[in-house]
DNA sequence: AAAAACTAAGTTCTCGTGCACATTTCTATT
DNA sequence: AATAGAAATGTGCACGAGAACTTAGTTTTT
């Protein structure tokens, strides 16, 4: 019950060596007799001997340094709570000792992203969280990585064949057809549908695309035949209430929209304004969207928590650095269901 | 941007006086002149100072302890996830320095809880996480607390007027309203409804209770006033069969079910046998219960992650007392929506 | 005026780890 | 057997905080 917290004295002690041997023994670092180390070894592994993280971290001063490489929301809002949350993660590991830079680039331009990565292999960092939204810079600081040993997690973007210790992202094609399910609760029968795509960023572009691609999946998967699924694609925030009202008049069987952003409290001010019901399922829990939530025009907001996939994200390479832990090679987002009766729980 | 940690020692350095005079003036243990003092203190803030927890936390060895006083799981199953929580907390904190001793008591026996409740008063912890569920025997304790100063939060048995320093559990009704939300999107029109109890735990009795005090109230805020509630409670789960088949004939209107506890499966296994279709929401990610998700019988289920429920009692007490931070009285769990599309989120 | 009491400050030790350096022990070679 | 050289093992210090202990200087007491 009572355990004891041995340390590398009492070990030494038990095994009439020094401090030293024992030392070197953990770390493997030689200069030990054979029957010495399995001595040694023996206690070790009897007491389950853990290091003492507090007093390693103090004599390290700093563990590891770890640098990210993200998109600066300057350029792109999309990459604000992402960024938020990387501050939280800096705060936490810095009393573990763990070092975060942050190296934000022009997601526009190539020449800052390839600018950032030179300095961060240039810096002798032990561990790398990047975005690859710009594909073929990416791969080609992979390839320095991988040339180096420096290990890297990939973020939010997803690339294939890379040596990447991981990849936290949302898994959108989930999400959408998260959505899907919960549009066919609110509609059981053959219907038919919106698909609503609001562009908010560049980042969000393939997203969009994904989501819808999981949507329509859900129903192809459940052979849902008579389902018809229209989309609706703008950039343009002027002219997207009087192509969205055009689709609904063409279309007036339409009885369930999903918006694959944030921005689905356009489409709820459209639909109140015009006094218009129809289900809708939309993304994130922005001010104006809890609004519409709680008024009724929005049905289920899905959440994917930006915050947590920084946290992750670094939780991910400390991990590996620190503790030496196998980690998962992908780690997804939880995807949240938000009705009006529990967001209070994703509210701070 | 790069930030330099100070330490006592720079402090020392800048102000001309030695290390052990700046921590005096850190603690305000006296013997410092006013001169000195206030030079010190100047420097202090304008760098604003922060210990070096680590060096800190190793100094101290033992920063805090802590006991946990709950059922055992032997007695009553329910405990046993709240228990595996502890356990990981444990583990997570043992590297800050703080400990903590599990009690557990015999929830039948109140000589038990008086017993484990002695124990702890006499070993002297510096704070006390404890499910209150025996109210005589709490209260008591409760009052033995206050009058040596030791700071207690409760676990998921709320008391009414004590001074604990916050409170940590389930928001029952909230939790029954979100059901009630979620049936009437599967319903939306007036209906039929039952609420089944299936006692599983002594604990138990007065959640469903406050679950379908929750249910109800959603339909009257909303004055649906067209909706029936059939409510069946039962202890006995062999006679549970008959006489929830028995209501359902009584009454064919019914078109949704909302079981209170984890053992929606044994309804939905009723549902598929004798092929009754009714919407169905439960509780809680047992392996029957996702496998009648994912098969449909299962429209959703709510999820009140006990592990977390731990965690938070266990940080709630160290926030309190190694970083003195306010902490919020009623700490309540996130109501987690779940289906078949993003459940995998929630295991493991 | 010397001893005692007190104040304000400085010094040193501890916590457990990890590494550099110092010392001992062993082995091989002359 | 003496000794170089390698191998094995021991020791000391630093990390930063904190508290006990020590010292220097001043005031009070007898």
């Amino acid at each position: 019950m009572n355990e004891k917290n041995y340390t590398i004295k009492d070990i030494a002690r038990m095994a009439n060596v020094s401090r030293g041997t024992v030392d070197r023994v953990i770390h493997g670092r030689g200069k030990v007799s054979k029957s010495t180390y399995e001595k040694v070894r023996l206690i070790l592994d009897k007491l389950n001997y853990q290091p003492n993280l507090v007093a390693q971290t103090l004599r390290k001063g700093e563990v590891c340094r770890l640098a990210v490489l993200l998109p600066d929301f300057k350029f792109d809002i999309f990459w604000k709570r992402p960024i938020n949350g990387i501050d939280t993660a800096i705060k936490d590991y810095a009393s573990i000792g763990v070092r975060v830079d942050k190296f934000l680039f022009n997601p526009l331009r190539a020449s800052s992203f390839r600018k950032n990565a030179k300095s961060i292999l240039e810096d002798g960092y032990d561990g790398i969280l990047v975005a690859p939204n710009l594909y073929r810079e990416s791969v080609e600081f992979f390839r320095e990585c991988d040339k180096i040993g420096l290990p890297y997690v990939t973020f939010n973007t997803y690339i294939e064949n890379t040596n990447a210790l991981g990849h936290i992202g949302q898994d959108l094609e989930q999400s959408g057809k998260t959505a899907a399910s919960l549009m066919t609760k609110l509609l059981p029968g053959p219907e038919e549908l919106m698909v609503v795509h609001v562009e908010e960023s560049l980042e969000n572009a393939r997203h969009m695309q994904e989501k819808e691609s999981g949507f329509k999946q859900f129903y192809e998967e459940r052979n849902s035949g008579g389902v018809r699924i229209h989309v609706l694609k703008t950039d343009n925030l002027k002219k997207i209430k009087k192509t969205f009202l055009q689709v609904l008049k063409t279309n007036p069987g339409i009885g369930g929209i999903y918006v694959s952003t944030s921005k689905v409290y356009i489409i709820a001010q459209i639909l109140e304004k015009h006094s218009i019901s129809s289900f809708l399922i939309g993304y994130d829990l922005l001010d104006e969207n809890i609004r519409y939530l709680k008024s009724g025009h929005i049905d289920f907001l899905i959440y994917q928590n930006p915050g947590i996939q920084s946290n992750l994200g670094i939780s991910c390479l400390v991990d590996h650095l620190l503790f030496k832990a196998d980690i998962a090679k992908k780690k997804l987002l939880p995807i949240e269901i938000v009705i009006r009766e529990n967001i209070e729980n994703y509210l701070q």
